[in-house]
DNA sequence: CTGAAAGCGCTTACAG
DNA sequence: CTGAAAGCGCTTACAG
């Protein structure tokens, strides 16, 4: 391999001017600068990172700690963060944390002597306020740290959310408006931050309403097999009900199959609301009512703030809509 | 951030010493290594990986090159190659290659300077043999190369792939043994390596059934809108069949939808079979027929080749199984 | 504007 | 079995 040692002996200059040409915050000579790109671009020169960050002190890489790729709005974001931040040349190391607070945790412990440029924090989970801690004080260390998805902001963390209160507030409303009033909610609560906030709306949308009742309310989890036990244990303990909002789309479509199972019609006898917008959403009969998202934005956000040296803890708020399609 | 320096100074040793019993290949008296060990847990030492990889010429992370984590089984098969490459403690780069032969080019060009420790290529389109010789030769840089999804022993890059040949034609022969012979075919063929496999078992089938019909095979890209837009195409002109094999899960439920909405019932009118067993198949209505998909064991064979030190050029091969639902 | 020198934190021949 | 020394490839004060 290259080094600027071979770069600068072709030129005829030291390594530091080949350093200095190459990193571009140093004023030189014209004639120098061509040269010396001239000879790194015939030796196809590129510098070795490690040895780079080494001297820095940091490296170029950072790291994504994604709640679930599994699930498909994971994966969503997944993609967009990659390819977003490979435009600014940012190597991405993956972390699945498979919603595992202790890998989290293990994370936050390896995380200062990773030498990382930054982590970005894409989790739904609700996080111990001790590794919050811990990972709010890796900007001390010069790190760049960006939650995407839940509002960190409040404990020092840059953050990407969608208001999820507010779209999920929507969502139930529009159900509401068709005259339903007996509406079920099938997602994680107690466990997850956005979860939580989605349960809100919901519940505040349906107390508007004068309609809200708990026995309605089924904590699960994510995958579609909670939203099918959920409909299931619902039918077979007698509980009514003509509406559900799902905290995912992978949960409605699980509630679908158990409604068709049971010889429920979707929408006439329930009518259902999904969460995220996946893209099968739009291919499965009925078609899945949902509420959008943008994964897209998120990483644009994103980049800004790694753009910057070190970004202001601030809060990007997206807002969701509704994608009306025939399930509600 | 502690060093060794810092470890030895408080152990009373050499750096080298402390090397030598963290890296534990070469004989260290046992009253040395007991103090250097707890003196090193004491301080919550954890060694620069870019000083070691410096030193060593090859840093700790392996990039896995994925065709587009926006298809569910590439998700799959990234969740579990992270999994387990972290346990055997490499860090895992992603790069989404989105199915550009350009992006992949670009990597294999880097690759050299990036001192990886190794490159899994998950990629089912075809790849230019320039690139392959190139994807080859990092194996003489020291890096471990394997490919999974397709075979590519043959260009001298480990593999581990599934017998789609055999899994298509097993599934074909299914959908006959049910009377059916107009059978279509809906995927990628002339772009994807693994696509061609799957096409070539479906002809198979077909033609020891003696029902091959060119008119029936349908060339398309992965996605839903595919399966879709070829059902409805072939609608349109008058085209009638009894089945469908189709080239992932996504084109099958494409295609069903296409075929719920033109009135005609799966599996009474055309059955329809997918490939890859994504968990949402279970929860469509009908569910999904599929060939069922291993990314477990091709991670688990994954580490095997990255435990030792220069992996033989060798095939490991997974039989798909099919996954019989009410969909065919 | 440019170069010589130091040093980032490790590991491994080389001596002993 | 152990230590002193060199060096991986870069960048950046420090002189000039």
């Amino acid at each position: 391999m290259t080094t600027v040692l071979d770069v600068a002996r072709q030129a005829g200059v030291s390594p530091a001017t080949v350093s200095r040409v190459l990193n571009g915050n140093t004023a030189v000579s014209v004639d120098m600068r061509e040269k010396v790109l001239e000879c790194a671009r015939q030796l196809g020169y590129r510098p070795n990172p490690m040895a780079q960050g080494l001297r820095k002190g940091q490296s170029n890489t950072v790291a994504l700690l994604v709640g679930d790729i599994a699930q498909r709005h994971f994966a969503e974001l997944t993609l967009h963060v990659q390819s977003a931040l490979e435009a600014i040349d940012v190597d991405l190391q993956l972390f699945n944390l498979g919603h595992s607070p202790d890998r989290l945790t293990e994370f936050v412990c390896r995380a200062p002597s990773m030498k990382l440029r930054g982590v970005v924090l894409a989790v739904s989970d609700k996080i111990h306020r001790d590794v919050l801690g811990a990972l709010a004080a890796l900007r001390e260390l010069g790190l760049t740290v960006v939650s995407i998805g839940q509002d960190l902001t409040r404990h020092g963390i840059a953050s990407i959310a969608h208001d999820e209160r507010a779209a999920a507030q929507r969502a139930v409303t529009y159900l509401i408006e068709q005259g339903r009033r007996r509406i079920a909610y099938i997602g994680n609560i107690r466990n997850s931050a956005i979860g939580t906030e989605r349960f809100r709306g919901y519940q505040a949308a349906l107390r508007a309403a004068d309609a809200y009742d708990e026995t309605l309310v089924w904590d699960m989890t994510y995958r579609y097999a909670a939203g099918r036990d959920a409909v299931l244990r619902a039918l077979d303990r007698g509980i009514s009900f003509t509406g559900i909002q799902a905290g995912s789309d992978e949960i409605a479509m699980g509630a679908m199959a158990a409604l068709r199972d049971r010889g429920l019609a979707v929408p006439q006898d329930v009518a259902v609301v999904g969460f995220g917008d996946i893209e099968m959403g739009a291919y499965l009969r009925p078609a899945l009512t949902t509420l959008s998202s943008h994964p897209d934005v998120a990483a644009r956000h994103l980049c800004e703030f790694f753009a910057g040296d070190d970004p202001p803890v601030e809060l990007r708020l997206m807002q969701r809509t509704l994608v009306e399609r025939d399930s509600a």
